[in-house]
DNA sequence: CGCAGATGGCTAG
DNA sequence: CTAGCCATCTGCG
């Protein structure tokens, strides 16, 4: 039971609605997201993205800051937590620098809006 | 380089 | 309703 026993609302169902059209091996960044979702608010995704690390349907580990860099995962900046996004990040064949930047952007998904 | 402000949606009171 | 949070982004010094 936890914390987070709350039923989505309609914007985190569209967050991961979008977050499910991201094949494995891509990654977005958070204003592109936002951007696809018709909001102007990245930090209202990264928030949506927070509360619900939960589910594995869900790939919030997808998702990555506009410079490349790793960003947070599941509620940390930094720490083993965000190793953990490199590592399945990795898993997926999307490798990140020593510093934790995206090597090849290749690897950045585009919607076709 | 670092820091403050902008930004939009969510939660708590 | 208001105030404050956020895993960000941008611009300014």
């Amino acid at each position: 039971m936890g914390l987070l026993s709350r039923p989505p609302t309609a914007f985190e169902e569209r967050v991961y609605a979008a977050l499910r059209e991201i094949p494995r091996g891509r990654v977005v960044t958070y204003a592109v997201l936002a951007q696809h979702l018709n909001c102007r608010s990245a930090q209202a995704v990264g928030q949506a993205l927070k509360r619900n690390p939960f589910a594995p349907d869900v790939p919030c580990h997808r998702v990555i800051r506009s410079d490349g860099f790793l960003g947070g995962y599941a509620g940390k900046l930094r720490g083993e937590r965000v190793e953990r996004k490199r590592n399945i990040l990795a898993r997926e064949s999307v490798r990140f620098d020593e510093d934790g930047r995206l090597r090849d952007e290749g690897c950045l998904w585009r919607w076709e809006d």
